[in-house]
DNA sequence: TGCACTTGTTACTCTGAGGTAACACGTATG
DNA sequence: CATACGTGTTACCTCAGAGTAACAAGTGCA
């Protein structure tokens, strides 16, 4: 629910109804609607950081581990777009609090890509193309997502990993 | 006042407020609230577009317009940066309509981008990449507008354009 | 001076939705 | 059978905030 209508598009009716339950029993497991979704954002992106992570984990040498990282991303994103949406979409309104827990996922998957771009650049400056490439990440998901094209993670995440590979390997100071 | 609360955390009484005004004579001006965002939108919006458009038509060979097109784009930024983040900030909450007008934008930007894209492949690849750089230059500037850094656009256009167009040579079906 | 018009303000209505109090129903236990 | 408890529901309270009605005050024109 909140990812297809955002955090204000929603009521705790609607997800009380759409859980088959009843409002007073959301309150039974959360404090507020505000903890509720913060338990879910929290839920939904430690899923995506484990799979990048453990993904580039499993990779040998900086190809490798470009290729599997995006590829897990896309993975990611193609099984359920839900997923996606809630942490990226345009409807993902967000207050001070989801603002740092997107934050936090964002940092976290750039911090798992800053390593492989080439070391002869100043930190700052890597951090901020790593910063740049979950963006293009981003980018190819959301258009393909919320166009509604199923597609396969396989071919995008190749595709997406000759461009970042390539255009890693020309940056300089 | 949205850019930096949100449509939802910015109320018309704070509008008013910050014009000067009282309530009753933003209505007298737009018929609702929503009107009156997507107006913001709308302005705010065309005037990145024209930006980009403006540049990568005076800039002559592919490269030449890559490195324009994200130097119009981080100048935008730069100059304004709650414009960017009234578009593409964490806190911009949108609902259907909203979401629309984004997309808008981010398509326009991408149409800007997709002819500077190897030709040797599909359109639909072509165009999917292209929302990735869209991305891309997002991911870049969401980081440094989020942390109130100041940085120069001049530098930081050179760096993306260069991963951007390295990137592009690779690419292929 | 007096009337019409523009432009603003104060003070109100009303609804959506977060959160809660009180109550009903089924089930283990003495 | 009766009591206590867990688990759910209905029905309510409350309040922020969008939108409006009624009213004040300055300004051009006879």
């Amino acid at each position: 629910m909140f990812a297809r209508n955002g955090f204000h598009g929603t009521s705790m009716n609607d997800v009380a109804e759409a859980a088959g339950v009843t409002k007073p029993v959301l309150y039974q497991h959360f404090d507020s609607k505000q903890d509720l979704y913060m338990a879910l954002l929290d839920e939904v992106g430690n899923r995506l950081l484990t799979a990048i992570t453990k993904a580039t984990a499993g990779a040998a040498g900086g190809r490798q581990q470009t290729e599997q990282g995006f590829l897990a991303y896309f993975q990611w994103v193609a099984n359920d777009h839900d997923a996606f949406l809630l942490l990226f979409g345009s409807r993902a309104s967000r207050d001070e609090e989801s603002t740092h827990a997107i934050r936090r996922i964002t940092a976290g998957a750039a911090d798992a890509i800053a390593p492989l771009i080439a070391a002869n650049i100043g930190a700052d400056h890597r951090r901020t193309l790593a910063h740049g490439l979950v963006g293009l990440a981003e980018g190819v998901s959301r258009r393909l997502v919320e166009l509604g094209e199923s597609f396969d993670p396989l071919v995008l995440g190749k595709q997406v990993a000759d461009l970042a590979w390539a255009g890693l390997r020309a940056v300089h100071d």
